[in-house]
DNA sequence: GCTTGTTGGTAAAGCGTTTTACCACATGAT
DNA sequence: ATCATGTGGTAAAACGCTTTACCAACAAGC
């Protein structure tokens, strides 16, 4: 509503002043009666200043964008969450892209960035859409943080630990003696789910791996057909906890015991794992951290130029009742 | 990059005639060879127009913004879906403020707010920081849609069925014969809270009322002091579906079988309630529909002036495993 | 020759900041 | 007197867009 212009006239300086005195320019050299008379100016009239007028002269926007593929997989709402608290601390509004509710939102995002909108976008997922986003971006040197992708040119890559997520999976089957163990893998093709069944192989051998998406209904499908051609699998390693759900369903629907005939464990963890028919065993990872320190390594000046780096804090296993000593 | 007045100075016009073209502007009578000169030009330049210039002119963001009380309730998930799919149909960006995760969230929006940043605001919850955001966004007219709140001056209200939904969840009960029926309320002393209560009473009335925060944790305080004072209790209404699942700890522990000792149904669907020790009878409410409406709302000009309305899609039992005949 | 209308545009004033340069004035030292 | 040295500011030019008015040129009607 006041304009700096309106402060400037009432603490009877000019406009250059205020400004400076708002932003608390350090060179400027002021009286501290007059900066008084600047400070009641501005409450008195609570003024707050133009977002847009500021954007426009500073090349700013003070908005940074996440996207994610799909914001209901409740895997990611720590992501969100940590995303929001760093964008938070940093001053800057977080605005939400998901690729699966809103079709063509590459688009958007491409026109709020070639407009300017956007000072920086963190990334997850690396399909097309992705690719085309973080293309655009670099074009107008707008930095980009993309997830758990493969390492990308113009953008700074994140990524979980995932291997050790693998190891520490595998570890807790190998330890209690199981040796016939399968993996319903998700995100076929991903560097992390390379990661993590690299993470495993360094422990023990899978003797199956299926692919599935990580949603129940694909886990599902996924493990039927494990279960199918290897039927002597004890042990199960589910790269997310959506498609471990759906592998509990078949494993009751064919008569599989959890954990007494099969131990499953899966990546991921919920609060509702605790409350499933078997109470899932699981590796939490540090998702909070990651869109924590998505948003701070974007907002970092210099920003990393197109390295790589994973979040420092580890995976960690929940012991629950989904898993036990092989028959 | 490129600017108005590059694409001007290359199709030959003057800066104005393309920002008409830019923004379809009818009332531009226009020969078609020029017309084509200019969309050339922008297509050569990969022209996009500066968001901030345009907010800053326009005095419109494009921006909007929900605010939720804690997005890492699963329960809301689907409700920002619904708002995102809505604001990309509007061509909106859609920032995400979580009160629980971002303190001092309300100071940072009024900043936004006072400085034009925002076009509206879908508020959810009805507590201190919103009620000092709707004021601030009254004070500059900007519009506010408050979801599921008491009805407030400056604000257009937004409901969910809830007293249908209370109904139904009443009748499921009643019809299986249960006339010992208590209730795990959440959000005490909210206007829903009440509308749910209400409709339930319509068809029962209950036996045993106990208030709980929406929480696992706190449903399943709230259940244990419910059956430890009305141990007769045969069915149970959890207006919150992890209060729901709380209360569910609670009975296994006590050793009420559910469904045959104790019949469970809860307000609000999950994907994995089907996959809880005890697949949870629900109500699934229509919450991406509240979100979607919040915008369509909001963004509707001109907004229905601080009215109350309701989303139009109702609730839906849905039956799962937990509840059964009183005994 | 005058009005009247139509076509196809243009000029220029902002919108509210930020920032770079510059400057008036006072004080004290030479 | 003059020169330096602060002190405490100011002027004005951008930033890129939108929009209101206005207008030149030409044709048609009579």
């Amino acid at each position: 509503m006041a304009t700096l212009a309106d402060i400037a006239k009432r603490a009877g300086v000019s406009a250059a002043v205020v400004s400076r005195v708002v932003n608390g320019d350090a060179s400027l050299r002021i009286n501290q009666e007059t900066r008084k008379r600047v400070q009641s100016a501005i409450a008195d009239l609570d003024y707050a200043p133009n977002i847009a007028a500021r954007a426009l002269r500073s090349a700013q926007s003070g908005v940074v964008a996440l996207v994610v593929h799909d914001a209901s997989n409740p895997v990611y709402a720590e992501l969100t969450r940590g995303a929001q608290f760093a964008a938070a601390e940093a001053g800057k509004a977080l605005v939400l892209a998901d690729a699966a509710i809103s079709p063509g939102i590459a688009d958007s995002l491409a026109r709020l960035i070639s407009g300017n909108g956007l000072d920086g976008v963190v990334i997850q997922g690396s399909d097309h859409e992705a690719d085309e986003v973080i293309a655009r971006a670099a074009r107008q040197d707008v930095p980009v943080v993309a997830l758990q992708a493969r390492l990308k040119e113009n953008a700074h890559l994140l990524s979980l630990p995932d291997a050790a997520a693998g190891r520490m999976a595998a570890h807790h089957l190998a330890i209690l003696g199981h040796d016939e163990v399968g993996v319903v893998a998700t995100g076929a093709g991903l560097a992390f789910t390379e990661s993590r069944l690299n993470g495993i192989r360094e422990v023990i051998a899978p003797t199956h791996l299926v692919y599935a998406e990580p949603t129940i209904d694909d886990g599902e499908a996924g493990f039927a057909d494990l279960i199918a051609s290897a039927p002597q699998t004890t042990g199960l390693i589910c790269l997310n906890i959506l498609a471990a759900i759906g592998a509990l369903r078949v494993a009751r629907r064919v008569g599989r015991r959890v954990p007494e005939d099969l131990s499953v464990i899966a990546i991921h963890d919920l609060a509702l794992a605790a409350d499933l028919a078997v109470p899932l065993t699981t590796i939490r990872m540090p998702l909070f951290d990651l869109g924590k320190r998505a948003i701070e390594t974007l907002l970092s000046k210099p920003l990393a130029p197109t390295g790589g780096t994973m979040v420092e804090a580890l995976p960690q296993l929940i012991l629950r009742q989904s898993t036990a000593r092989a028959p």
